[in-house]
DNA sequence: GCCAACGTTGGC
DNA sequence: GCCAACGTTGGC
């Protein structure tokens, strides 16, 4: 990727992923990884155009007991093409994808903390200051979405967390 | 396990 | 370009 946008404040999101396949404790272990796998054209654009060096990732695990902010991760690289797109024989290839010209991009997020105690998806139904999060309105499926400010902020003294980087 | 919501595909 | 059929997501 050549040079992105100017400096803008930093920006929140939260991005979801079920425990049993990449889980907070997968991120801890493994410090950072790369965001792969996202098919869908929304959250593309997020991970290719938005989402830039040092935003903060509340770590969401879906599908999951409980279901719940788990963490906090940070963005330590911005959006580049997802190789798993070219992989014959991976769940993620896509034959249609030009290299030439990608389709799924991706961004590589790096551990920072796991939450002193998960914030639930019940607790933050319960939250009014959390009312409008795009996780909890009806039907929101998109996988990488974005949090702002203020939610961000809830989300983290709920987690027993500060912003530390 | 069910199914509503949503996105994608493909026939017309 | 419409829309029915289908597949997936993800909460419940």
């Amino acid at each position: 990727m050549a040079t992105k946008k100017s400096k803008r404040p930093r920006r929140y999101w939260l991005f979801k992923s079920e425990p049993d396949v990449y889980s907070i404790d997968d991120l801890e272990r493994d410090g950072s990884t790369y965001w792969h796998g996202v098919r869908n054209y929304q959250a593309r654009n997020l991970l290719r155009d938005e989402i830039l060096l040092d935003d903060g990732v509340l770590y969401y695990h879906s599908n999951a007991k409980p279901m719940a902010v788990v963490g906090l991760a940070r963005v330590c690289k911005e959006g580049y093409p997802d190789q798993t797109q070219f992989e014959e024989g991976s769940k993620y290839h896509d034959a249609d994808s030009d290299p030439a010209d990608p389709r799924w991009f991706h961004v590589d997020v790096a551990f920072v903390a796991k939450a002193a105690a998960p914030v639930t998806r019940d607790e933050m139904k319960a939250e009014p200051k959390l009312a409008d999060m795009m996780l909890l309105q009806r039907g929101s499926r998109l996988s990488v979405q974005p949090v702002t400010r203020a939610e961000w902020r809830v989300v983290l003294k709920m987690a027993g967390l500060k912003e530390s980087w």
